[in-house]
DNA sequence: CCGGACGCCTGTCGGC
DNA sequence: TGCCGACAGGCGTCCG
């Protein structure tokens, strides 16, 4: 679900909630997410203790608090939600953390692929992270950069900007979406994307992910902001979920194709550039 | 090292 | 109406 435009949407949402808010307590329905929640130690380490400004690696959330950082990822389904600490939850509000002030950080996250970890360490130590490639909206994700980072790749450009040893955040919407964008077919193997190629790809990867953090992201259909609004991306989709349907440029039919288990959806007639 | 496939899990939707 | 398969915004792991 969640891509980077979501992710950073949720940072910005729960910023002024819980920057200098003491938490109360832990209260875990389930524990059986991605991995086991470590529950013990967050009311030995977190309870007690507040949360500074939340930060973001990619899709991962960071809640900083004192003695350690929770590290957060919504998975495929996962939406954050603050409310009154007296809200009933529904059947896949897995996590609570409680809150001064009578109120509740709640992850709820039917599919279960979502994680909540805890660490002590600079979150860029964490074996999760440490590995992980450049943030697209920073310096580091040049058109050099994506050069150097798809030579000898035989692999589909689409299946590279996805992974995100390359670059963190673009997940199955904006890859398709900044493929588009950059008229480069999502087939073309990596290695043989030229440096115009790189360049035009680099430019539209930030302009969709800057356009879909200014609309909240993209709501598919279970994604929520903080406030539980939607994201209005989805109405900016020209490619993505379009099969069918006609290009918004050349009036050509959408299709779809798979790519790396993935739906992939392309103008056949304008993405042809390598 | 690389690339490709597979699970993990629940919900929804289209076709029969 | 009910059932069944395909598919869904992610990603770690395993295999050749």
């Amino acid at each position: 679900m969640p891509e980077l435009p979501e992710v950073e949407s949720v940072r910005r949402g729960i910023a002024p909630l819980v920057t200098g808010r003491r938490v109360v307590g832990v209260t875990a329905r389930r524990e059986d997410l991605r991995w086991p929640l470590p529950v013990a130690e967050w009311e030995r380490e977190l309870v007690g203790t507040r949360f500074a400004a939340p930060g973001r690696r990619g899709k991962y959330l960071l809640l900083f608090a004192e003695k350690g950082v929770l590290i957060l990822h919504l998975g495929m389904s996962g939406t954050l939600r603050v409310l009154p600490s007296a809200t009933p939850p529904g059947t896949h509000d897995h996590l609570d953390f409680l809150l001064e002030g009578e109120e509740v950080l709640r992850l709820r996250d039917p599919r279960r692929f979502g994680a909540a970890l805890w660490w002590r360490e600079e979150p860029a130590r964490h074996p999760l992270l440490a590995e992980l490639g450049p943030e697209p909206l920073e310096e580091g994700f040049s058109p050099a950069y994506l050069y150097g980072a798809t030579r000898g790749r035989r692999t589909p450009i689409k299946v590279r900007l996805m992974d995100s040893h390359c670059v963190v955040g673009v997940g199955n919407i904006y890859a398709t979406e900044a493929l588009f964008a950059a008229r480069i077919h999502p087939a073309t193997p990596a290695g043989a994307l030229s440096r115009a190629g790189c360049t035009a790809l680099v430019r539209a990867v930030r302009a969709i992910l800057t356009a879909a953090i200014q609309q909240g992201g993209t709501t598919l259909r279970d994604f929520q902001r903080i406030d539980g609004a939607p994201g209005y991306f989805r109405q900016e989709l020209r490619v993505y979920g379009r099969a069918g349907q006609p290009c918004t440029v050349c009036g050509t039919l959408i299709q779809v194709m798979r790519l790396g288990q993935r739906s992939c959806y392309i103008c056949p007639l304008c993405q042809s550039i390598v």
